[in-house]
DNA sequence: TGTATCAATGTAACCGATTACATTGTTTTT
DNA sequence: AAAAACAATGTAATCGGTTACATTGATACA
């Protein structure tokens, strides 16, 4: 294990005859420094193959150019495309990211939410866990003026911008257009209501419901972990159900599907006897037969967003209270799933 | 923007009338501090919110704590899966991942290298772009001893260790499997054959083919991306072929299904005229109707396994040199895309 | 009782940048 | 030609830990 010494602005200083400070300034290209001293300065770094030292800055400035990020997984379509979305803003503002899934937990929330802390991020992107009921150990970032972006599972924070899309509204359409193909008993398969995604999509749900003066039934709306396998066992609730229902509104796709493969096995047929809606635009949505009707979800733009509206803050470009909440658009859109009168008609 | 000052070792000791060094020594849990003193600093480190500054450590240590992790791209299931698997190792490792995506081109890769060399990183861990061809970027690293661990993607360098399946076994396995059920002109669609995955696969193929008395031939040897659209192109060229193949096999699952919804929607049967095999095991594989045989990808283990062999280099509990190969258990999951003969006698 | 041993703590150099303030030499102004 | 203004560079304190080496005081041993 050699370990070769590392170059730093004292050797080139030596080397150079001149003082570490302009060294440290025309590394910086401050434009104080003579031309002819910075060339002489990047040429020697080059060749020496000095690096920067950006523990070195980080302990004098007080500052890491580090963000933090929490998402509850990782593995989701979703989620990474909103990673990449905030992956490729950082990267181009010379961030770096400090990454970490809280599984669905409130506990590993709080313990990452540590971790960053303690790593000095400049600022926090959070994407709220399932079961967050508490969010005081986020508390510890406003105190200490460290910015906090919330997105998507966001909280109404009244110190924290927070970058989602209209999901009531999106709801909204969901459930009204299911209504225009001629259903009213229609089931929404959703999360607890703990997170606005999931309280949201339900209000308007209700919402679509109440202005067809359709009522609200609570055996209707069927609460589980929107999984793949939860999907599975919800068909096995609704196939109970007498009489059966003509429309489901899951609030995202992987349980859609999960639900639609097991009521198809049942000889159910989509969307002549139950049509279906689901919420992301997940790929599976276009694999599945019949084809997904579903909320086209910007992750991507979502992530950068979000990243870009963080930097900017950083860099004073604007206070984090100026705004409260970014919304993108979304929309439905509309596939054989959902289609009741053009597929009776095939 | 007040800056509530940050509260140093210095203060503790002032505070509590012992040195700087008591302090560290007890913070770290020295056994060479009594432990009076020890729980005398530590409450009071609570009670004053004393933060841990890592800046200051890693500069004096010279090490980091922070992995840099470069992968093609973020937001596919697989890699996602990778990174969750990495993630929960570091995480309980005490060291922080550094994450960024190369969208599978060589100048991004680059960049990217030179940012986490920048960073310091204390290990990396890569999975190679597309169309890298030369890896010097990657030099830097090993001049300086620090360790780099390839994974999925990887790149037979003689001083790195890298994490990967059998990418020929399973080519096999998956093309006898298809020959098996009777096939006979066997189309491959991969990439390009530059990543030890596409090659391997290739070879397995081939390999196959021959203990089995079937000539390759060009023609069923189709290039491109791999991604769903180049399925659905893939699709359309396979359609001009006279006589049509019987059975495919793809490099990914994503192709295949790209393919197999272009095929079906042109009438063709699968399995009954065209059998499908994928690669990755992933969730659509289990969307896709019939549902489509694949090679199951430990992703999570994959993640898992790199990770801690990197932080096992980096403890100097085994040498970079003593692995060269780690290779993960991968199997064959046969479900009804390739299964010709039950299919038929349904 | 004198000395060796040891536990507990202290001193101070060091890691590599940033930057307020000081200094030097040159040009411009009057 | 002296004073003012300015461009270029230097000096030294600072950020918050780690740790080799030194010191102190108590106990054990002969």
């Amino acid at each position: 294990m050699t370990k070769p010494k590392e170059v730093t602005i004292y050797d080139l200083a030596r080397k150079l005859n001149v003082s570490i400070a302009t060294v440290s300034r025309a590394l910086k290209d401050d434009p104080v420094v003579s031309k002819k001293t910075k060339k002489k300065i990047f040429d020697l770094a080059e060749e020496m193959g000095y690096r920067y030292n950006h523990f070195a800055r980080n302990l004098r400035e007080q500052r890491t150019y580090t963000i933090g990020v929490i998402v509850p997984r990782l593995n989701s379509y979703f989620m990474s495309t909103v990673i990449a979305g905030i992956e490729s803003v950082a990267n181009n503002e010379g961030y770096t990211l400090i990454i970490s899934q809280s599984s669905e937990t409130a506990g590993k929330e709080i313990t990452n939410a540590k971790t960053m802390f303690n790593n000095r991020v400049d600022g926090m992107l959070v994407s709220l866990a399932y079961d967050t009921d508490d969010i005081s150990h986020f508390d510890q970032f406003i105190k200490k003026n460290i910015p906090l972006i919330f997105f998507d599972r966001v909280n109404d924070h009244p110190e924290c911008t927070s970058v989602q899309i209209d999901n009531r509204k999106s709801a909204y359409e969901a459930t009204t257009h299911l209504i225009a193909q001629g259903c009213r008993r229609i089931v929404h398969i959703t999360a607890t209501p703990k997170r606005n995604v999931y309280i949201d999509r339900l209000a308007g749900y209700k919402q679509a419901l109440a202005d067809h003066q359709i009522p609200f039934e609570e055996k209707y709306l069927l609460i589980n972990n929107l999984s793949q396998e939860a999907g599975v066992q919800a068909a096995a609730e609704i196939l109970q159900m007498n009489p059966l229902p003509d429309a489901i509104f899951a609030a995202n796709d992987n349980c859609a599907v999960g639900c639609m493969i097991a009521l198809k096995k049942a000889g159910i047929r989509i969307p002549a006897d139950i049509a279906f809606v689901g919420f992301n635009n997940d790929p599976v949505s276009t694999v599945i037969e019949p084809n997904l009707t579903t909320i086209n979800y910007p992750g991507y733009k979502m992530g950068e967003m979000a990243a870009a509206s963080l930097i900017n803050h950083l860099n004073g470009v604007n206070s984090i209270d100026a705004t409260n909440t970014i919304l993108l658009r979304s929309e439905l859109i509309i596939r054989a799933s959902s289609q009741k009168i053009i597929s009776d008609s095939e």
